[in-house]
DNA sequence: TCTCTAATTTGACAGATATCTATGCACGAG
DNA sequence: CTCGTGCATAGATATCTGTCAAATTAGAGA
């Protein structure tokens, strides 16, 4: 109990680096790299755009067109394609104009690192490496 | 500075089930559930409240003092307050006073159900369908 | 060419957010 | 009880964000 009481101020722990990306809970995030990663996570970050991402990446071929989006929602054309564009400034998806359309994916790499960042404490509960 | 002691801690360990929520690639998102997970990561869309959140995680015993974390950075200690806040208000952390010191730790079942929202696009990055 | 449709860009505006200073509250120590 | 410290709240303000209407760009087809 007493040890509790005490407040060990050691705030710069920083317990060597080894993984590429390692979790939020397996070591500290420096400023730099919170002030990259922020922004990503800030992307999803709206009820609108998380919904995009899901519809893009379910939708059939891993692609849809921006007209397969905008009905889907109560929103005016200009504001779904706002929130698009905040999707790809970030990284997280990907577009290319076909003909008349204009088709959008998702990029699974930069998803995949969100997730590994948030991913379980219980890789640090009982992860050998 | 050669830290490697793990601070192998139990913090209320109840991960959530992967199975609770499938991954955004999966099934669309409908506009119910995108209006509940989007304050979760709007909660960590911040430079700050990552470090903060991460802080917490990675300190000794699973818990830091807010005097432990305000050090950290070039902010005053009410805006230090106001984003544990945000986090704790999102359900990310929790906290305790003890005496005179208050202590934050965070909450893996809520990170984990963020972390299996993302997950791996594996399924999609490999469909040709 | 001219016209129609798909999508983006621009400009404006209400509402949210990050930060500060000043103040208030809850402890523990005299 | 009084004082000092750790932390939170209140209020103020500058900036950012989500949304729409209007204007613009890009391609298809007659």
């Amino acid at each position: 109990m007493s040890k509790q009481e005490l407040p060990i101020v050691d705030v710069g722990v920083q317990v060597a680096a080894e993984a590429c990306c390692a979790p939020l809970v397996c070591e500290p995030l420096d400023e730099a790299e919170a002030t990259e990663l922020a922004p990503l996570f800030k992307a999803i970050a709206d009820p609108v755009r998380l919904r995009l991402l899901s519809l893009i990446a379910c939708h059939e071929g891993g692609e849809a067109c921006v007209c397969d989006l905008t009905v889907a929602f109560d929103l005016t054309a200009p504001t779904i394609s706002h929130h698009l564009k905040v999707l790809k400034q970030a990284g997280l998806i990907d577009s290319e104009r076909r003909g008349t359309w204009v088709y959008y994916w998702i990029n699974p790499s930069v998803l995949a690192r969100m997730s590994a960042l948030l991913s379980p404490a219980s890789a640090l509960a009982g992860t050998p490496a």
